[in-house]
DNA sequence: GATCTAAACGGACTACGGTCCGGATAATAT
DNA sequence: ATATTATCCGGACCGTAGTCCGTTTAGATC
C-alpha cells in the first residue's frame, strides 16, 4: 500500500500480483503527473481528490484504488524524495552517514531533516494527515529507530527507545513549518536548537 | 470564540455583548450536555455535529454559531479540567506550582500532564484536530510559556523559546496516546524518560 | 402593551474524503 | 478468433465539517 519504505517499491516487488496491466499502468502515470500540475497551480492544501480525478480523465474510485487515500498519494508523490533522504543517513557520506561519531551524526540527521522538511514541507504534512498509525509509516519508523541506533551508539542509558521518540517529536514537520511560517523563526535557528538539545541528551548519559 | 485560557472566560467577559440572550444561553446547556451524553455513549469520536444538533434539539448551524467548530466545542468540554490543570501548576502547592527548583517543577509538569492526557486524551486529541493554529491556542501558549520560563529559571543558555517548543513537542497529546494505546507503553515509563530529558536539557546549560 | 432591532435560529447547501458495485476490458487459455 | 476470468473502471452514493441566509424572537425603548 505504502510506496514510501526502506527502499522504494516498484510496481510488483512485494504487494500484489506482478504484472500491472497496462490501463492500470496508463492511468497511474496519469494520475501522477495530474497531481504535480495541481500541486504546482494550487498547492498541496489545494489538491483534491475529485479535482485530481477530473484532471487526469479516470474515475475517483480510480484514484483511491491506486494511491488507497489522500495521505497515500502524498507518500507516493515523497517517495523519491524520501528515498533519496534515507540513502543519505544510511548509506551516504559523514556525518550523516556511517563514519562520523553517533553525536555528529545525529546532529547532521536533526539539519538535514529540518532542510526536508522546509522543501518538501507542505507535502509532508498532507502525508501525515492520516487519522492513525501516521506514526507507523515504514519511514517514520526508520528515522526513528536511526535516532534510537545512534543513541545506542553514544552509551544511551535511559530508555533509549522513549528517547528517541521525544526527539522525533522534535522534529515533526506540523511543527517546524509552524515555527518557520507562522513564528517566522528561521531555519538556521531550529537546526542550532536541535544541536544543543542532542548534545545535551547525550552528553548527560 | 476559545474558552479555554488562563482563567475561563465567562460569557461577557471580554468578547462580544456583556449579556447573552436567555435563548443562546439555554441552547449552550443544552448543547453542553447533549455534547456530554454522546460521549459518555459513543466515545468522543463519536459525537458528530449533526448528531449533536438532533439530541440537543436546536439546528446545525446553532451548534457552529456557538462553538465555532467541532474542536471548539471539545475545548469548551475540556475548559474545566484544563482551569484546573493551569491553576496547579501556577498556583498550586510544588513541587508542581511555585515554590520548587525549577528543574523539579518541570518533571512534575511532565508527570502532571501526562496523567492528564492519559484521563482526557480522546477529548485533547479531538480538540488538536483543527487545521490550523493549534500550538497557538492559549492553553498550548501557556504551557510553552510556563515550561520556557522554568528553563529561564534554572538558566538555561541556549535558546529557551525554542528549547520549550522541544520539550513540548515531547508532550503532545496524540504522540503519548499513540504511545499507550498502540505501542502499550507504561504511562511511568514516558514519565520516567520525560524525566531523564529535562534533566539532562538543564544540566547541560 | 406596541414597536423596533440586533441577535439568534434552523436547516438547506457546499465541499470533501472515502466506499461500492455493475459494467468494461486486458491478459490468457483454447 | 473466441471464450473466460481476474482485474480494473467510473461515477453515484454516503457521512461529515462547515457556511449561508431568510425567518424568528428576546429584550430594550417608548
Amino acid at each position: 500500500m505504502w510506496d514510501v519504505s526502506f527502499i522504494p517499491l516498484r510496481p510488483g516487488s512485494l504487494s500484489g500480483p506482478v504484472t500491472e496491466r497496462s490501463d492500470a499502468a496508463r492511468n497511474r502515470e496519469r494520475l501522477l503527473g495530474a497531481a504535480r500540475e495541481l500541486i504546482d497551480e494550487c498547492g498541496a492544501d489545494g489538491l483534491t481528490m475529485d479535482r485530481l480525478a477530473e484532471r487526469a480523465g479516470v474515475g475517483k474510485g480510480t484514484v483511491f484504488r491506486r494511491f488507497g487515500s489522500r495521505a497515500g498519494l502524498m507518500m507516493t508523490l515523497l517517495s523519491d524524495a524520501e528515498a533519496e533522504f534515507q540513502a543519505r543517513f544510511m548509506f551516504g557520506p559523514p556525518p550523516l552517514g556511517p563514519g562520523a561519531p553517533g553525536l555528529e551524526r545525529l546532529i547532521a540527521f536533526g539539519s538535514a531533516r529540518i532542510a526536508y522538511v522546509l522543501e518538501y514541507g507542505e507535502l509532508a504534512r498532507a502525508a501525515d494527515e492520516s487519522a492513525y498509525n501516521r506514526f507507523d509509516v515504514p519511514a517514520a519508523v526508520l528515522w526513528h529507530r536511526h535516532i534510537e541506533l545512534l543513541l545506542r551508539e553514544e552509551g544511551m542509558d535511559a530508555d533509549p527507545r522513549l528517547m528517541a521518540m521525544a526527539l522525533s517529536a522534535t522534529l515533526d514537520p506540523e511543527r517546524l513549518l509552524h515555527a518557520v511560517r507562522v513564528h517566522g523563526i528561521e531555519p538556521e535557528r531550529l537546526a542550532e536548537s536541535w544541536r544543543e538539545l542532542v548534545t545535551r541528551v547525550v552528553r548527560g548519559a
